[in-house]
DNA sequence: GGCTAGGTATACAGACCTGTGAAGTCAAGG
DNA sequence: CCTTGACTTCACAGGTCTGTATACCTAGCC
């Protein structure tokens, strides 16, 4: 009955076994796709009964949900930290997402996981679908302001194409393997906002 | 004698059958996601057997790897008249990928087929990951051909750039729903294109 | 003591999955 | 006439999927 898919899946008040559940959850639903995993398998690997993981987050999708915004919690926070470091240096502040891209993939090469979780949701009312969506938007709504902020022209335009080079950089790196796509994009990045700056 | 390229799905020497098979299967998967779409539902969406099915393409995977190449080939084959169109005009052929963006992508908002079968298939050996991989590459080395062509510098570079731009572009239209993700991206190529040409 | 939260174990429902086997229909072409 | 190719019908194997039900255990807290 009650669907609670609602954000009250703060990661910092799970029990000991939620906690489990969706670190397995997460590292299953990035490295093999949502639909090849099952509850079976992720109960399993947590350590814990079916009944648990239907317990504490009601569904599958109640599931995938806390996945994608817990991911997204992170993004997010690693931006602002990095944004503080940065300070008041307004070019670097708007280039900060492209800074942090190496250490974000690592050496992973499966890719966004928004990206990826957007092909396997094709739903436009799918609850995930809007933490993916929010997650781009929340990127492209940061050039836009750190745009703004540092005096660039036409930020809107801008902005869209800051968020097509970052997301772009993910995919290279991830299916053609260009190890330094981060790099070399974070470049593209810097001339394009030079010449917004003149 | 036929060439080594494996693929007995030339789609002009595909049984009437099989072309609706084809059809069928390339939609759903599109629309709906390679996990998401039974063998079942595209036999009888297709008005065929299961039995058909697999007499044409001998499992689901190989229904899949027909639908990537077959995908691949209307790309390359659009790039190609459209690189013929715009003949010894140097610049324009190194944008042409973003020129065919708009008609490429309708009014979608599934994004790029190949970016998606690429979420769904994470063992790097499937064979259609291999399609996959080959078209991104495809694209990179075009460009880079062409800015080789037009002369630019350092098109190693230049051309992860404009590979980016242009995946990422189609995930901001997909996505964010940015309309015009297209244009805006295409200024930015033309303007890095125009920094290495001076 | 008694209540509650957070589990455990096991079984089940009902649907869906890919893939195969056996037998039959029907039309075109040598 | 007879073979071949394309396709049909339909049953079935052997799994896996999400989700629920029943019954029990255990530690902490009032």
């Amino acid at each position: 009955m009650s669907h609670a898919t609602g954000g009250a899946t703060r990661a910092d008040q799970l029990t000991p076994g939620a906690r489990r559940i969706l670190a397995v959850a997460s590292e299953l639903f990035y490295r093999r796709g949502i639909h090849a995993v099952g509850v079976d398998t992720i109960a399993a690997e947590s350590g814990v009964t079916k009944r648990t993981l239907y317990d504490r987050f009601g569904s599958k999708d109640g599931l995938l949900v806390a996945y994608l915004e817990t991911r997204d919690q992170r993004w997010r926070d690693l931006i602002a930290e990095r944004l503080d470091a940065a300070k008041g240096d307004a070019a670097r502040r708007v280039l900060v997402p492209f800074e942090v891209l190496p250490e974000w993939l690592g050496d992973s090469d499966r890719g966004c996981s928004f990206i990826n979780a957007f092909a396997e949701l094709p739903e436009p009312e799918h609850p995930g679908r809007q933490v993916i969506v929010a997650e781009k938007k929340w990127l492209r709504d940061l050039f836009h302001h750190e745009l703004t902020a540092a005096g660039a022209t036409d930020p809107d335009r801008l902005a869209v194409q800051l968020l097509s080079l970052h997301e772009g950089a993910i995919v290279s790196f991830a299916i053609v393997g260009e190890t330094d796509a981060a790099a070399t994009v974070h470049a593209a990045a810097r001339a394009l906002l030079a010449e917004a700056m003149r």
